[in-house]
DNA sequence: ATAATAACGAGA
DNA sequence: CTCGTTATTATC
């Protein structure tokens, strides 16, 4: 039943009339009649009889496609149960939205493949598969099946072990840590081509549209067009729509997309894999807010398939797959990290700026500057990180160093333009006169420089040099080889033909100063993604990180290894009590609302209730905390007083969130 | 939302 | 003790 009221969260019979029994089969979309209106539901499956006494007749057929399958419902029941939600908000993200114009056009297309047949037949739309490599079995016959070139995996001594056990059709878990310069999307094409090479689907989650891209491209060179599908809420309904009809139908055996592929629907599920879990990007926004690292690790645990999580830096909760022997390392040797590493340094951030009037100019520090002259003279192009979007994001008072505040609501100010007047970031009011409250100064000044400014003033460091800007409004894929400086903000550094000769990453201080749990292991993945864009140090290429390299996360980075940091990180959450060492849920709403849910819950006798701490918009946030053992009784335990509030229709709402990603 | 069902209180 | 009214609860 399509409602989000917790306490209806089960099935309902209804009677199947005479006209409907050939089209009412389970994983349809159908409408009933529910408390005297008409609601949508799903045909969960058919049985002969009922308890229940009195029962309605099924309304409507919606369409005759089940599109919701069995492995995909028993997967959605588990995640509810996972995350304290209700199945109907599951199946809204597990079913995209039905479009019915894409329905027509697929259903019109081709008759469906037998869905118990193995999916290697040619390309449903014509397009005629050349699938030219070793990857495209003839048929999958275990004694035929083709072995996979490993290529890159032999860098890895547990990676050709990985793509035979996907071959073999083997439940086989890795952990993967990828080297520096590591083409990914090619090693994770390989780890498909495997798995359809044993005649089996894969799943590939990534976190956005530019790694996709990226890996679209490389699946389609190994396994030729027309055997994959893209599945993302990025490419608009009626596409998500046909590509998700295209894996249910079985025209396809391998989907690949963002989050919004975590349950696509793929016949004989033999591989799950995602890239750079870390990325927050992962985690549903939606109510149950699942993260997609869970989703697909579930759908391996119950579809007995192997699964892949991969990353150039570890997270808390990959090493926990590790330490919990739930999967197994798959890490190059200490020789060939050395090997491929950039050479790193870590430099303070005071620069000596009088030495260098570059340096001034850019106000960059010393070894970050020459770092960066020597390879633009090398004729290699140069990429500098810097951590906010926007020119400058906040600024603060010049004279005793107060943030400055918008007067009417108290917000940031920051500065929109060069010649702007700062404007608050939260009213958007202008403030043409600024007066610091504590000093009286009338002077700002910048307390954090963003990407356009960075760019504006290294393009003065280095005249003649090309500057291009990569981050929110315009993403760069990739930039030619030659000299050329290129200022990204994390997440968004483009690729450069053959490597960049110096990859700087500024302002560190404000990744590492974050209020967050995860400030430390957020800026090792930021850092890592970038530097792993940089030339071996045997090829001239070079890592600048401005912080103290002492700290851990800057240590990691040094020695490119994020297991230790990730062990480490691991350690420290179990010894404060954090996820993803213990179960945590988080309760969000008005305070009356939030002690009524918590009295009305059954919590596991070992439960720790903490908090209150405000939230937003005067509401405040409960958290609760039980060992891993205990999680699913957690769960149980506030999805039932969940129910027991909706059920007596409580006015006001509470968000139940489980291992939140944000705690405080 | 609405229908059933339980609970309650007043008048016989 | 019964009837009519009102809270409560389940909703096929």
């Amino acid at each position: 039943m399509d409602v989000p009221l917790p306490h209806l969260d089960r099935p309902f019979d209804y009677l199947v009339p005479a006209a409907l029994d050939a089209e009412a089969q389970p994983g349809v979309r159908v409408k009933v009649r529910f408390a005297g209106q008409l609601v949508d539901g799903w045909l969960l499956e058919r049985a002969e009889s009922s308890e229940h006494p009195k029962l309605a007749y099924l309304e409507k057929v919606v369409s005759p496609v089940p599109v919701l399958s069995p492995e995909v419902a028993r997967l959605a029941r588990a995640v509810a149960d996972r995350y304290a939600g209700s199945l109907a908000d599951v199946l809204r993200l597990a079913v995209p939205p039905r479009h019915a114009r894409a329905e027509k056009a697929v259903t019109a297309e081709a008759p469906s493949a037998d869905a118990t047949a193995p999916t290697d037949a040619p390309a449903p739309d014509g397009s005629s598969a050349p699938a030219p490599s070793a990857a495209a079995p003839a048929s999958a016959d275990a004694d035929a099946r083709a072995e996979v070139d490993p290529r890159g995996w032999r860098d890895y001594p547990a990676g050709p072990a990985l793509l035979r056990a996907l071959t073999d059709g083997r439940p086989a878990r890795a952990v993967w840590s990828a080297l520096p310069g590591e083409d990914w999307a090619d090693r994770y094409a390989d780890t498909v081509a495997a798995t359809v090479a044993g005649g089996r689907g894969a799943v590939v989650v990534v976190a956005d549209a530019r790694d996709l891209d990226r890996l679209d491209a490389a699946l389609t060179a190994v396994l030729g067009a027309g055997r994959h599908v893209r599945l993302t809420a990025a490419d608009g309904p009626a596409r998500r729509y046909r590509a998700f009809l295209a894996a249910r139908r079985g025209d396809v055996a391998v989907v690949i997309g963002t989050r919004a592929a975590m349950f696509a629907p793929v016949d004989r599920l033999g591989l799950v894999a995602i890239w750079d879990d870390g990325d927050d990007l992962h985690a549903e926004p939606r109510a149950p807010y699942p993260h997609a690292r869970d989703v697909l690790l579930t759908r391996a645990h119950l579809g007995d398939a192997a699964a892949l999580v991969g990353g150039y830096a570890r997270s808390a909760e990959a090493q926990l797959l590790v330490e919990t022997s739930w999967a197994r390392e798959v890490v190059a040797d200490r020789a060939v990290v050395r090997a491929r590493t950039p050479a790193m340094a870590p430099t303070g951030d005071d620069p000596q700026l009088a030495r260098d009037p570059g340096a001034a100019s850019a106000r960059l520090p010393s070894l970050a500057w020459t770092s960066a002259r020597d390879a633009l003279r090398a004729d290699l192009p140069v990429l500098v990180q810097v951590p906010r979007r926007g020119y400058v994001p906040s600024v603060a008072c010049a004279d005793c160093r107060a943030p400055a505040r918008c007067p009417h609501c108290a917000g940031p100010l920051a500065l929109p333009s060069a010649q702007g007047t700062p404007a608050c970031r939260w009213c958007g009011r202008v403030t043409a006169a600024y007066a610091c409250p504590e000093c009286g100064g009338r002077r700002l000044r910048a307390s954090v420089t963003g990407a356009r400014r960075t760019a504006e003033e290294l393009g003065r460091a280095f005249p003649g040099v090309p500057v291009r800007t990569s981050g929110r409004e315009e993403v760069l894929a990739m930039v030619p080889g030659g000299a050329g400086l290129v200022i990204a903000t994390p997440g968004a550094e483009p690729v450069a033909d053959g490597g960049y000769g110096a990859v700087l990453l500024l302002d560190s201080w404000a990744l590492l100063t974050r209020a967050d749990l995860r400030a430390g292991e957020e800026a090792l993945r930021r850092w890592m993604a970038a530097a792993a864009l940089a030339r071996p140090g045997t090829a001239g290429g070079r890592v600048v990180v401005v912080a103290d390299g002492a700290l851990a996360p800057v240590q990691a980075l040094l020695r490119w290894d994020s297991a230790w940091f990730a062990a480490r990180e691991l350690a420290e959450r179990r010894e404060l009590g954090f996820p993803p060492a213990v179960r945590m849920a988080s309760v969000t709403g008005v305070a009356e609302a939030v002690a009524d849910l918590l009295a009305g819950a059954r919590l596991p006798g070992d439960a720790e209730v903490l908090g209150p701490v405000p939230a937003d918009e005067g509401r405040e946030r409960m958290l609760v905390r039980v060992p891993r053992s205990r999680a699913a009784a957690l769960a149980e335990a506030l999805h039932a007083a969940a129910g027991q509030r909706s059920a007596r229709k409580a006015a006001d709402p509470v968000r139940l969130q489980v291992d939140p990603l944000v705690l405080f």
